[in-house]
DNA sequence: ATGAGAAGTTGGCTTTGTCTACTTTGCTTG
DNA sequence: CAAGCAAAGTAGACAAAGCCAACTTCTCAT
């Protein structure tokens, strides 16, 4: 089992194809996964992947569901400290979603773009997505136990909390919230950039983090 | 100025293109848009298009920049009715928001997607964008004077109001969020089929609506 | 009327996904 | 241990699609 035997024969070309197509999704963006260029890179023909994958939108879903490995990682180490605070896991998972969407850009459009969307998903993929999303609905679970979120189909109040957080990954990674100096004279959030930048989307993560929670609190009333 | 003119000139080449592929974006998907076939629809050669537009990417943002034009009209008619109660107009602008991604999955998608992210945008299309974000800004800052909102930046606080919606609206159009009876016996939410789903999806961004702006009322303590 | 430039055409090059038929190799079974 | 079979990999080829270049046909302003 020599890792440098150059035969025939590749150790585990599945792996080492999605290994280099997360790495080109990352620093090239999708468009720049080729399966030509794939097999060139692990040291194989441009067919080769053709063995391992039904076609690109296959091999395509594979670096997904690696995606969504990461996130349910995440999610685990969260989940795994303070577990008595519902609440401050719910926010930390928020913050997490985004945090994962700012690390891995290319990635989460690809988890979440409609390159996939629309194909059939493979039934690995539909696992690992619904086994991260689980953290969120067990978190919203004990919340509304400890009071701290309304009443209501846990489900319905997770699909609200996602949406929120998955909106502002999605608008802050396609750098659709910027700086609207030319509008306003008021910056307030932009992606790109540096420095007070980052500040400012960190203000409007905090805002976006505390007006979900407040909007699904218990109705005091 | 006939209408049947089929002569060497096309009448006005540049918009029926960008009709057309409006068309087949929405019929089709964003992936069957060609610039070939869009030549043979509009009884011109392959490479015809190439004289209006530099290439793909540009006419897609033309195409993305008609969707904007839509938005933008439906929230002229929306804030052209209701002036007065700020609030109720939010509420509005935001169901509309999700209601245009519904109507226009596909157009949807090209607008926020992945296939121009990156891609510099045409200035015009940041010129729509802006204006239909107008609508939303305007009428936030209206209810923080009636005080049905928080007090802060109404930029940001825009930005949590839209991320919601589209975060809400991005997972409706790719389908992304459903029924989860496997997972908890819960019927939820789903995108396709008919019926009940429907009602379902209505439920959520009730929930979504109420949520936000319960999350962005003034702090009452 | 005329010539410049806009609008349109054909041919061709390149990249890329993917099919087919072939080869190599490792493992299993008699 | 030989035989052979299936898995893994390869080369050739084809079609689709973006787009460049050189050519043609019109329209319109001077």
């Amino acid at each position: 089992m020599d890792e440098s035997k150059k035969s025939y024969h590749h150790g585990d070309l599945r792996k080492a194809l999605i290994q280099e197509a997360l790495k080109v999704v990352e620093k090239e963006g999708i468009e720049a996964v080729t399966m030509r260029a794939l097999g060139q890179a692990t040291g194989v023909s441009r067919t080769a992947a053709y063995r391992h994958f039904e076609n690109k939108i296959d091999l395509l879903c594979a670096v997904a569901e690696e995606g969504f490995i990461i996130i349910g990682e995440r999610y685990q180490n969260i989940m795994d400290q303070a577990a008595d605070d519902g609440l401050a896991s719910l926010e930390t998972l928020g913050r997490g979603y985004v945090a994962f969407a700012m690390d891995y850009p290319n990635l989460f459009r690809l988890m979440f773009g409609s390159e996939l969307a629309g194909h059939a998903r493979t039934d690995a993929l539909r696992a690992v997505v619904d086994k991260s999303m689980a953290s969120f609905v067990h978190t919203v679970l004990q919340c509304q136990e400890q009071g701290t979120i309304q009443q209501g189909n846990p489900l319905a109040l997770t699909s609200i909390l996602w949406a929120g957080m998955h909106g502002l990954a999605t608008l802050l990674v396609d750098g659709q919230l910027q700086t609207d100096e030319q509008a306003h004279g008021v910056p307030i959030l932009t992606t790109d950039k540096v420095g007070t930048t980052q500040k400012n989307s960190q203000k409007v993560l905090d805002l976006m983090v505390g007006a979900i929670l407040r909007g699904l609190a218990p109705t005091s009333a």
